[in-house]
DNA sequence: CCCCCAGCTGTATGTCATTCTGTTGACGAG
DNA sequence: CTCGTCAACAGAATGACATACAGCTGGGGG
């Protein structure tokens, strides 16, 4: 599907707030609703819009902790076992097959130190796995959807 | 705010579909329409759920290589002026100050491998960069939110 | 024992999503 | 140049849903 300024505009006012209705999104970009629900409803259809969800504060939820694991493995870790293992972490919010220094990486999110100790010891029970090089984050400057402009 | 099993559970569904009306949700948690908008109301309203928005497909929009940088600094990067700097580049998704073998690891998107060289050099000339390392994602198991049960 | 209040149900109303119909403008064939 | 086709849009109609409101209930504190 070809994605024009339009919809790029129409993405971004819906990244900031998907719930305004379709009479004020036209207006944003210059387009009746009626236009701008068919705009949206082809988006949706052709899966550049996924879905629309809601962001949670990871505080407010017991998840003010958060880390990046780098994982080394002695056998190749790309396939659907390793997937399934790591999705059943609920701590586990990303997992990457990287190209570097280590096989994997995974970002988890916990609620305490000690928490996060438990995930590693998860993370190590997972087939393969050999070692974890941990990275904890301090502070987060900006978690942010991908740019559409 | 107390956060109980109901509230989680209703998190859990506007997670998967944030466009459901508050009749099919509350029957998915057994309470009435009324009572699931109150109680979705006060989750927004204390910052639980901080905005209902959309999840792009990056490829989609040109996004479709990942890769982590780390950065090394010369100065303390955890001011107001690096965070700038690096929320000005699209590219960025993320910026966070970690303890461990670098100052600040940031998560990129580009378009191409170009692009991310591109990115890169942007980088490189953020006040207080010394040195980068890149990590480039060769596929990505999954990219999921926070788990709230 | 009674009062109070948070949280619930059911209902009413206004708003909005969704659908339908008709118009316009771009484009290609004859 | 003219006609036919198609995609994109505007405006109107209707049906569903968000939102507000009036009462009900059960548990905790005075």
């Amino acid at each position: 599907m070809t994605v024009d300024d339009i919809d790029r505009q129409l993405l971004a006012q819906l990244q900031q707030d998907a719930t305004q209705s379709y009479a004020v999104l036209g207006q944003a970009v210059g387009l009746s609703a009626a236009a701008t629900h068919e705009r949206v409803r082809k988006l949706k259809a052709s899966g550049v819009i996924r879905r629309t969800t809601i962001e949670v504060d990871p505080v407010a939820l017991g998840r003010g902790v958060a880390a990046f694991v780098l994982l080394d493995a002695s056998t190749w870790m790309g396939d659907e076992p390793t997937r399934r293992a790591l999705t059943e972490i609920p701590a586990v919010e990303e997992a990457h097959i990287i190209a570097g220094p280590a096989s994997v990486l995974v970002k988890v999110r916990t609620a305490t130190t000690e928490d996060l100790q438990a995930t590693l010891r998860a993370l190590h029970q997972v087939d393969g796995v050999t070692s974890t090089q941990t990275v904890v984050v301090l502070e987060s400057f900006f978690e942010r959807q991908p740019t559409v402009m």
